[in-house]
RNA sequence: GUCCCCUUCGUCUAGCCUGGCCCAGGACACCGCCCUUUCACGGCGGCGACACCGGUUCAAAUCCGGUAGGGGACGCCA
């Protein structure tokens, strides 16, 4: 193990979504490629908006993802006392301050500055505040630089530098005796030796005053690396009005996590022109370096054709066991019908999520009680029913073990009776399937089985005499 | 408004640091053709971008300056 101890640290405060997944997954791959320690972390300080629920949904995503955790999840609700301890410190050193301005008095003059032009900063009224009114009720504000610059060399973006007269003395501790977030990143991030912060490109603007306090503090300061922002089609904040942003919604729609995690990675980093990765390629090959520097939208098109790509090239038997809840959320009851596992063979190449699997895989066991009556029109009745009894009749007689050998027969019923595959194919597909749009009648047959499929052909044969 | 960041095909990106191999490569999408009993898969081909303006240089997507556009941050939220 190096010592690259890295983070990712959310807001319980919803369900995990796509951007904070791939900075989890930027955090976790760089843990794994430096063979580091990646901790998860619950920034929970906002006892308002934090919920218990929320937290479960970000671990259920992260599992569902693969990205397990070394260490934690910690919760920084956990640590109010050494928080406490740490501003009392700074507060001792005359390094922070009490400030007694009330929000309505600080609400005002940032709307007046704004009005101005100004730039919203505190004004230091209590800075220098020599008598400290008893029993009234303060903030603890950090006493930041005045002079200079604070400049860091992030990892993704370059160097960096603010002027320090830009930052004001922020809130550590609130009314309440509560930590901010500012100062409570900067003690976890040192108390658990955190060496490199990556984190979501928002926080850019956070980070000069958390190395402030790292150095007033007496912490080493960490290696930043701020990773650009997800934006939805229109080049807007992605956000729900996009569609999904929930990790488990994806799931949900019937992609698989390797898809998701591999277009993830791809949005904003890049190999070359690899595209395609398995989890130890990304490993292996992931350079927080390579990182673009820009925002970058989700494109669900992309996803898609890799979601696609995996369900082709995955495990039958593992695609039949995710396949299920999508086939009993239809209602569908695979007991008694086809093996799934041969069901998903014939669907991989077609199917680009296991909702769509799903749904192409109803007819399998539920023998069609329609048929798609534009295609049937095509064919003319008397021809149909010759057809028909062509097929059923080959069908009965002869010993089929596989797809090619039922395609064989097919061939054969054209060839003896002067018919084109389409005249023949077709309407067998839509007696099986209900409609046309299917596996090859090959694979349906072996799939269904000899009887079942002579017995739904001879069902829409007395459909069609019945016309 | 102030500060910080960003800008290559519709989208994700390679190339940029270490100028020439780039009249810019790959992928998704789109269009066409082929394969084909349907739908797909696959194969082949096409469309399509260096934000703009100056400068440096024999030579600039690449270096420098400016302009424009976009985003982010300015909270007793995280």
């Amino acid at each position: 193990m190096s010592e690259l101890r890295v983070r990712f640290a959310p807001s319980p405060t919803g369900y995990l979504h796509v951007g904070g997944a791939r900075t989890a997954l930027f955090n976790w791959l760089l843990a794994k490629n430096k063979g580091g320690t990646f901790i998860l972390r619950i920034e929970d300080t906002d006892v308002e908006r934090s919920t218990k629920e929320s937290v479960d949904a970000i671990l259920e995503g992260m599992q569902w993802l693969g990205l397990e955790w070394d260490e934690g999840p910690f919760y920084q609700s956990d640590s109010f006392p050494l928080y406490k301890e740490h501003v009392q410190k700074l507060l001792d050193a005359g390094k922070a301050y009490k400030c007694y301005c009330t929000a309505e008095e600080l609400d005002a003059k940032r709307n007046l500055a704004m009005q101005e032009g100004r730039k919203p900063k505190y004004d230091g009224t209590c800075r220098e505040r020599a008598e400290q009114p008893e029993g009234q009720p303060y903030v603890v504000r950090f006493r930041a630089p005045q002079g200079g610059v604070t400049a860091f060399d992030d990892l993704i973006k370059g160097t960096i530098t603010f002027p320090n007269e830009e930052l004001d003395d922020l809130i550590i501790q609130r009314t309440d005796g509560t930590p901010t977030y500012n100062f409570c990143v900067v003690i976890d991030d040192a108390s658990m030796n955190i060496t490199t912060v990556i984190r979501g490109d928002d926080h850019v603007n956070n980070t000069p005053r958390q190395i402030q306090l790292y150095e007033a503090l007496g912490f080493p300061v960490p290696q930043f690396a701020h990773v650009p922002m997800i934006l939805g089609s229109d080049k807007a904040r992605l956000s729900k009005r996009h569609g999904a942003t929930s990790v488990i919604a994806y799931r949900d729609m019937g992609f698989l996590p390797e898809a998701l995690l591999n277009y993830l990675v791809r949005l904003g980093w890049s190999h070359g022109d690899d595209e395609i990765f398995t989890m130890d390629e990304m490993i292996q090959k992931f350079d927080i370096g390579n990182v673009g520097r820009s925002a970058s939208v989700f494109n669900t098109e992309k996803l898609l054709w890799l979601n696609a790509h995996y369900i082709k090239n995955s495990d039958p038997e593992r695609l039949a066991d995710l396949l299920l809840p999508h086939l009993s959320s239809r209602g569908v009851t695979t007991l008694g019908g086809p093996d799934l596992m041969a069901v998903v063979k014939t669907l991989q190449e077609r199917a680009q999520t296991l909702v769509e699997m799903a749904e192409r895989a109803v007819f399998y066991y539920n023998a069609p009680d329609s048929y798609d009556e534009a295609a049937l029109a095509k064919f003319d009745k008397e021809q149909l029913l010759a057809v028909l009894s062509a097929v059923t009749e080959k069908l009965s007689s002869s010993a089929v073990g596989d797809a090619a050998e039922v395609d064989g027969l097919f061939k054969e019923v054209c060839s003896e009776n002067g018919w084109k595959m389409g005249q023949v194919g077709q309407p067998v597909r839509i007696a099986l399937s209900g409609g046309t749009q299917a596996p090859g009648i090959g694979e349906i047959a072996i799939t269904l089985g000899v009887t079942e499929t002579v017995r739904r052909i001879k069902r829409m044969q007395e459909f069609v005499a019945g016309k």
